[in-house]
DNA sequence: TTGAAAGCGCTAACAA
DNA sequence: TTGTTAGCGCTTTCAA
């Protein structure tokens, strides 16, 4: 059985209350006595019990994350920011994966928030309303996008499909092809919108071609119509399309980049194994989850500081360019 | 405030007791009572403190989940297949990534096993000695390998082995090279003795290149050596370096499968997006999580179980034929 | 600076 | 079948 606090105030010939003061609050307690309290800790192995203080206190040193899917590579980064994160601050962390079902969401949410101290949401597709309720519950940290004025950690999307354009009509595409992801996306919404910016800004024009599954059988499903655009580059909604699109470019014989450039979003670790090499603006995925870590717990400990919270920069992304994105084709 | 248990008591005319059993043993409660208190938990939306019962029961409904890498998309498999079961019985997840650091492991497990009711270890790398220790603090299932008696979901790696051979040797290669992992991984180990007893058995010959790191970069590091081999085929630690390699014999102008065919293990979901796409056995990664689960809630419900546990059969894996495997070159 | 006492929300004997 | 009582391990008043 391991060891209680009252075993150690025992060994250190103290009251239970001392010991708990001397590991929470050294301040209030005398050098000598700490010193005593420290030597049995040590001896005994002792750990406090987290759930016996977490009754008491009411906080549980534990936060939830709930992701679409974690077998997606962009979740997975997140998530791995989130987990070093919170370590080091020596809270835990709950994962549940929705499954991409916005509507388990909620429940979710609702049923890890008893057991929680508040909650990272990567949510892109539930709408305000839901987002609203569910922070009734608990203390929430959106993660990619942000809604209702709550607090989160969202990309500057717009300058990073600015970047996207510029390297394109530099490199002379003048009609640019826009593969959506879910169109209740956050991120769709927002890179769309800084798209048709960029273009305009540019003298360029773009051809949306609708909306579709944020992975690698979307960008098969959307290939056929980018070609009929007439469009000389594409970008898509995020690597995995991306590379949906090369493959299904790649069977009908179309090159890349010769006849077509192709750039993605979020540069995952597949991105540079794709072939050729994909072009794309790289996100900062695990940073994303650690400042989302920084922030929850800022919120936990000053829920006033939701002011501060909310005026949060966007974080930026970086092109990087590789072999899928070249010269326009002459015509 | 939440509702506590006596709130709901109050509410529905019964102490406090009566309620925990209608929650707990419902068996144990007139049906009359029950209903009435069925109501009430409505009624107020309780939901039992969970730290409040754990310091009672001595359990806390909640796993650990220690893996090296959550980016590893293998890892990221088990991980959702692990949270998904969970979530079923109720069973909250704790996630762990050690960052590939083997070092870390043990006081990871140290620090879980105090919240824990039991961790699900991912430790591809670590001594038997090491994980006995880690046993000595929590219930533990190991995956992906088994280790000094403890309980283990594991694959029949010799099995999957001989279904890679046979499908190369049928294609008529005689010589086939060997990418290993990780020197002290258990699965490089039993792929390697599965390797040996299946090329003997079908009159081939093993070309054994070393042990590179289980990543993409680890494959491109081997190619090389593999091309230097003379071999026509090569069977990679997993698709990972699979990947690598290719990317290295394509910038090598080697042909693939012309002039030489690939093999991965694992069947990421990169696999089927590689160019050319990636014969690999494919394992059953997410039922791996499920599994274990279900053992470790098992053993937490009658440690007696163990011994079953011990007698758990392996999975099986399965080849699937992809572009990356043809007949053998004609010399 | 320290200790005694009370109690967080729940379950598990034990009685009734 | 139900209620009473005690107590899980800890923190936090309150007094000394």
């Amino acid at each position: 059985m391991a060891a209680t606090i009252r075993d150690v105030a025992r060994l250190a010939g103290v009251s239970p209350s001392t010991v708990s003061r001397a590991l929470s609050v050294p301040g209030m307690v005398n050098a000598a006595t700490r010193a005593r309290v420290a030597a049995a800790v040590e001896q005994l192995g002792y750990e406090p019990n987290r759930a016996a203080r977490g009754l008491i206190t009411g906080r549980t040193g534990t936060i939830g994350l709930v992701v679409p899917d974690l077998a997606n590579p962009f979740f997975a980064s997140v998530t791995k920011g989130v987990q070093a994160r919170a370590r080091r601050h020596d809270v835990a962390v709950f994962v549940a994966d929705t499954d991409e079902d916005p509507a388990a969401e909620a429940g979710l949410v609702r049923a890890l928030s008893k057991q929680v101290d508040g909650v990272v949401l990567c949510s892109p597709r539930a709408s305000d309303d839901e987002l609203a309720a569910i922070a009734q519950d608990t203390t929430v940290v959106l993660v990619n996008r942000n809604a209702a004025g709550l607090p989160g950690i969202t990309y500057d999307n717009e300058d990073g499909m600015r970047q996207a354009v510029a390297h394109l009509v530099a490199l002379g595409h003048r009609r640019i092809a826009w593969v959506g992801g879910p169109a209740t996306s956050w991120s769709t919404l927002h890179r769309g919108v800084g798209l048709r910016n960029a273009v305009e800004a540019l003298h360029a024009e773009l051809a949306p071609v609708g909306n579709f599954a944020p992975t690698y059988e979307g960008g098969m499903a959307a290939a056929d119509q980018v070609v009929a655009t007439g469009a000389t580059a594409v970008v898509a909604y995020n690597d995995l399309v991306a590379i949906g699109l090369l493959a299904r470019l790649h069977s009908r014989g179309i090159s890349v980049p010769g006849e077509l450039s192709v750039v993605g979003v979020d540069d995952i670790a597949m991105s540079r194994m794709a072939r050729p090499a994909l072009t794309t603006v790289r996100l900062p995925k695990q940073e994303t989850g650690r400042l989302a870590v920084e922030l929850l717990l800022a919120l936990l400990d000053d829920p006033e500081a939701a002011q501060i919270a909310g005026s949060q920069e966007p974080l930026h992304g970086e092109l990087i360019v590789r072999e899928s994105s070249g010269p326009a084709p002459q015509k």
